[in-house]
DNA sequence: TGTACATCAGTGAACGCGCGTTCACTGATGTAC
DNA sequence: TGTACATCAGTGAACGCGCGTTCACTGATGTAC
């Protein structure tokens, strides 16, 4: 038998794998094996933990909130200005895209189960979360002077926020030759320059 | 018994049909009984027409990147130079988005299938060639002297593909209230900023 | 123009695989005395 | 410090639902004569 360990441990490791898998096949390819296999246990162990695949979802939703809400805290305490924070937040999102733990795929995957309506409605809900930490970076910006207050901020978000997005697609198709990092620091300077006060 | 009709006319019935579907719930919550009713036929219907599951969807994909091609296609040949067919392409692409052909949902939920590596690499190489196709555009525009010289097309075009993607997300948490035409105005102008030569 | 026949799109019952889930059982771990 | 017991995480067999797929059959449609 495999090694015992208390449920809460298990609770923890079984969502971060549960996210790891996301990441990677996203909530379609996601099934109760795998992640047993994952955590070196036999599926029927996941229910002394788990309530069934969707609390399992709905558990790793919340880890995946947490850790994407807490990329924004840490650019923001780590930044001197708020777009030094945006760059940060940038650099770093790049970063993850490139170890793997593809972000926007998650999202976009998990918004599209029409059948499981509250857990569209809870990715929808962390989506926006998300969107408006960011958003208030961007007026803590114009409020600094740093960001041009004559420019809708919610726009200027959204564009923020898609600007990683399609990159980590094409990085798929492309493979290696495509580097993300380099794309981030062209792409932030085509930003710049459309929302910085000059 | 329900009106016959030849395979022809029922394949490419099917695979608009099948597109609807997927661009609505996605690849994960597509099924077969599901197409079915949506043509008013009984579910083994749809093997007269077509091998399988996987078989419509590839048909379906086909089906999906010819009028994703075709809006390209179109902006490019409305337009008088290649701003403003860049223009025309995001609108049009706003106007898809609301009335509920998601694009993005539907790019993003097909490249998720892990398991039918066939059908991933298919969308990625139509993500690709769509990107190749806004790509060539912007080229034009660096060439005609509209669009600054001194920026790298590719992460130009990428900032463009992804400037519609999030607000189509945004959009499911905050229902009629987010305006998605409105949205594209004001991050077209943000855009035009970035990348126009002043 | 009408009848006989061939073709083939549509039907419905049944099948089977994959996968989530259940449950009685095991045996490791930690606690009481 | 050692033994007995209770707890509970992990196991493996089995179950059943959903769904894609098959197949023999039906009957509409179009063609030959």
């Amino acid at each position: 038998m495999t090694q015992k360990m208390n449920t809460e441990a298990r609770r923890e490791q079984m969502a971060s794998a549960a996210l790891n898998l996301l990441a990677e096949r996203g909530s379609e390819g996601f099934n109760i094996a795998d992640l047993a296999e994952s955590v070196g246990l036999v599926p029927s162990a996941i229910y002394r933990h788990f309530e069934g695949r969707e609390d399992v979802l709905d558990v790793a939703l919340d880890l995946f909130r947490d850790r994407v809400y807490g990329l924004v805290e840490a650019a923001r305490n780590e930044a001197q200005d708020p777009l030094m924070a945006l760059e940060l937040l940038l650099t770093r999102h790049a970063r993850l895209i490139e170890s793997g733990g593809a972000v926007p795929h998650i999202m976009a995957s998990m918004s599209a189960s029409e059948e499981h309506a509250a857990r569209r409605a809870k990715t929808e809900r962390i989506f926006a979360g998300y969107v408006a930490r960011v958003e208030s970076l961007v007026r803590e910006g114009q409020e600094s002077g740093q960001v041009r207050s004559d420019i809708d901020p919610t726009a200027a978000t959204l564009l923020f926020v898609g600007m990683i997005q399609p990159a980590a697609l094409l990085r798929h198709a492309e493979g290696e030759r495509f580097d993300i990092t380099v794309h981030a620091a062209r792409v932030w300077d085509l930003f710049r320059r459309a929302v910085a006060q000059d």
